[in-house]
DNA sequence: AGACCTTCCGCAACCGCTTTGGAACGATGA
DNA sequence: TCATCGTTCCAAAGCGGTTGCGGAAGGTCT
């Protein structure tokens, strides 16, 4: 169908060998043949077959995302598809395919045992790190390489990751409804074995703290991230004897089920309650396109993919460079669902 | 790293033809061998590489998917998570790997034919297709094998698809909704370029005439399925001087700025405005987990991403296969939106 | 002029697997 | 006894690239 090294180089009268070493940028090839060899290859088309280069290389020049999904009912992470989007373009830009395995979840570790084995991937990108999560020690004594999008927390040797610093936003989104005088301020989280959650968490109480406010355990709901459960867990709160004056939530997901539930209750968000969310900037729901809806602390996960893939290429071409970390900080939109607390 | 074929044969002591032809189920091998080898491969956890095995059979075992991403604006389409988790789960049954392109618009055709090229795919799913598609045609010419999650309605020679059947999921909606009394009945679509939305509003149409209502394009809208844009067609309608009483919407997400939208305007969702969507099924954007929060025709995206997979990989392993088709049908469920119009 | 580099290029082996075309061997049938 | 036939296995040739090593041509230095 396509034509191959060997015809390429027939056609130019050249060894495989000197046209291979012409694409592949070495030196000993002088610069006239280079060009004419560079010239055919675009006039021809001619792509490597990569299985083949791979098979000489003993790289595959594929990258792998794994996603977890056990059974039918699990969840699919909704910011997966703008992830992979940003990724994407960074892999086919460096000339890599991006190869997903969904895999149930206890065999997730098999998974990248696997990957390795048979080479299939010349690196993967682990998603969703919990607090202290066994899939990064497996993966460095694997020896695969690897970049996370988020951290752990405990004290594992030095690994790539790229993350939004979730500490700082929710303190500053937490600080921000303290301001404007709200005093009773719920935390509707993902879970918190994940650190993303864990350090939200973290964030919001660090700024309760320091207005000196105590935290209420009650004011705290952590759970999958639906809109289901957004709504329930809200009216629950809104429900309670002491109700809060506002939410902070972790996405713009729960926090629709929140407004659902705030208005449910006759309620008008921005004036009787207060609601600030993290966004994660999804194109499909986006935060209102002129005034943003939600006062919000923003970072886009597409930028994020994006971010990770460059990374672990690098990683792969340079396994001996130092340990990448990359910190994204989210900043605090002023939308329309907070206001000054009531007197 | 892993066992290769040369090693595992060298302890088996048999030559690598014999081990290769018993474990790809040759007759030329007597049992007792036959058995020998699988052990013996099982002990030492023998993967064939399957690069090597591509480059050797012609086969790449994997199937790609092509994601468009036009900038850093346009939308991903929302279903993708769960499509893929479906689909996703019928490869890795099968011994497939996805490699997912993420592709700037105008490449795709370009895409294909290099995927094409380079052997680095058996087939492709194509998804979103128009009302009349041009890379059904290419793909056909080309060579490449394909399946298609929905349908094109020009004459093209036949192909594969799965599709959910758009045409009668909303006819019933609207039916449902002229039965309740309602009259003035709005329409908020996706771009009816694509054939899902063409046969959608062909479906509301039809149900419209049925019951001799003339249709007011007033109350029919079509775009980007977001949920600010269903916010703002819906709140158009409201505010125009003969609003509808109820609105047929094509997807959760827009549903959900249709909803704010009429619970911005004080009026209640199911008494004094109802509304009827239709419902992927997405993992984490579910109808409510009882009783629904929106009447809705649903179908599982996931369920269709499992069927498109399975259909390519029989395609692929038979290309003599007569055209297959599968049409799911999506059940009408009653929610808490949907009620008698106000007299 | 001869020794010695450079520069530029090709031969051939190799990556791990499949598959064609026999070879060896015991059993069978005439 | 000998040709025939299944059965069981192997050597070697690809698949389409990369790369170690060697060699020819031309230039530089005593």
């Amino acid at each position: 169908m396509t034509i191959n090294l060997k015809e390429l180089s027939a056609k130019l009268g050249l060894s495989q060998t000197t046209v291979s070493r012409a694409l592949n940028g070495y030196p000993e090839v002088s610069q006239s043949t280079r060009d004419r060899v560079a010239q055919a290859a675009a006039r021809y088309g001619y792509r490597p077959n990569p299985r083949a280069k791979g098979l000489a290389v003993g790289r595959a020049f594929a990258i792998g995302h794994v996603i977890q999904s056990d059974g039918p009912t699990e969840i699919v992470n909704p910011i997966f598809g703008d992830f992979i989007a940003g990724a994407g373009a960074a892999y086919s830009q460096a000339g890599y395919e991006m190869v997903l395995s969904v895999v149930s979840d206890g065999d997730e570790a098999a998974t990248y045992k696997a990957l390795k084995a048979r080479g299939a991937v010349d690196g993967v990108v682990l998603s969703g790190p919990l607090v202290t999560d066994p899939r990064i020690p497996l993966l460095q004594d694997i020896g695969l390489p690897f970049v996370v999008h988020g951290q752990t927390l405990d004290q594992v040797p030095d690994y790539d990751w790229v993350d939004v610093d979730n500490f700082e936003a929710f303190r500053s989104a937490t600080t921000h409804l303290i301001d404007l005088g709200h005093r009773r301020i719920a935390l509707i989280n993902g879970h918190e074995t994940m650190t993303f959650a864990h350090l939200r968490r973290e964030g919001y109480l660090h700024s309760l703290e320091a207005a000196g406010i105590a935290p209420d355990p009650a004011l705290m709901f952590s759970s999958d991230m639906t809109e289901e459960i957004g709504f329930r867990s809200c009216l629950k709160m809104l429900d309670a004897d002491q109700p809060p004056t506002a939410f902070v939530v972790s996405s713009m997901i729960s926090a629709l089920g929140v407004r659902r539930a705030i208005e449910g209750r006759g309620l008008t968000m921005g004036r009787d309650i207060s609601v600030v969310i993290h966004d994660d900037a999804l194109s499909y729901l986006q935060n209102g396109s002129d005034r943003p809806i939600f006062t919000a602390t923003r970072s886009s996960v597409r930028d994020a993919g994006r971010e990770v893939a460059d990374m672990l290429i690098r990683r792969i071409e340079d396994p001996t460079l130092p340990p990448q970390h990359l910190l994204l900080s989210a900043a605090l939109v002023q939308g329309g669902s907070s206001g000054p607390a009531l007197a």
